[in-house]
DNA sequence: TTCCTTATTGCAACTGGTCGCAATAACTAC
DNA sequence: GTAGTTATTGCGACCAGTTGCAATAAGGAA
């Protein structure tokens, strides 16, 4: 795996030390195809590099995540999800009534970018971002109030990115 | 306060018992004029109701929220701030370097907001937004990288509402 | 006023995640 | 290959917030 590969030489040229908690941290994110939590990739860790803490683990992510490699993102349900950074940027809809998330791309929200920067001179980190609210679906048949607790949580949280 | 008497009388009106403990809680918010923390609120509450548990503080918390009294922002230092909710909608810039907090007002939000409706059906929730970057300052002398801990996380946490 | 139902409470245990610190092990220089 | 420096680790304690449960008390009915 080329990709893999050259991430561990960046983790390197960052000044950082290879060790194999962090290359099996980063294996095994590069391995999955989606969203893990902090801990399945503890589990999965652990099949591979038979010990390693739970410490090391979030800090091989916050690492990984500052290098650019990682992009966490809490989707309200009590705990972060972690993924391979993926190229263009992309969001997530959660509806706060049936749990759905729907995944959306980066335009709409270039412009909200773009007046951040034009009006406040602010770089916004506009990456990954969870949006709470009502599909179509739940809007269409409302009046029933949201029931799933967890949709109530962490309502619009993002990517962290170091 | 009579704003403050027709909340409570509006918890009763949703169904639910008016009890001494939500009442100080969100007697304690109102009689705020800025975000408050769980611990701040546990604490204030308790010089008027000399005793409460955290957990009921939390599940007033969550039940004046859920009504809209109340609205919670994750500014990304690991815990959560109440305010009472203001209208119109705001949002904060914070800036993953300094750590300065901008207020902005929900207008650049308003077509993402549309488009998202539009695009997807969805009814997003956008208010009292945390939106995580680099403020004007610290762009312009960049290079340096972002030290504060706090604003590595959370990144985009946003209100949460019922 | 008293009784009854059941929402709400306090508590204590738990969760995901963070932190300080001594021990360990990458990397550098020799 | 060996030694030295120091980043990184594992650990255990801690943090904010959540949850299950038995005890309590709010509000409605009699």
């Amino acid at each position: 795996m080329a990709q893999h590969n050259e991430m561990l030489q960046s983790v390197r040229a960052a000044g950082h030390r290879l060790t194999p908690q962090r290359e099996s941290v980063l294996a095994v994110i590069a391995a999955s195809e989606q969203h893990l939590t902090a801990e399945e990739i503890l589990k999965r860790v652990r099949t591979r590099y038979s010990y390693l803490g739970k410490s090391a683990v979030y800090r091989s992510l916050d690492l990984l995540t500052e290098l650019g490699f990682v992009t966490q993102t809490d989707l309200g349900q009590g705990r972060i999800e972690y993924e391979l950074h993926q190229h263009p940027h992309h969001h997530h809809l959660v509806c706060r009534n049936c749990g759905e998330i729907t995944q959306v791309d980066h335009q709409p929200f270039t412009n909200l970018e773009k007046q951040l920067k034009l009006k406040h001179g602010f770089n916004a980190d506009l990456d990954h971002f969870a949006i709470f609210g009502q599909c179509r679906r739940c809007d269409s048949r409302a009046g029933t109030r949201a029931t799933r607790k967890a949709n109530r949580k962490g309502e619009i949280t993002q990517t962290r990115r170091g």
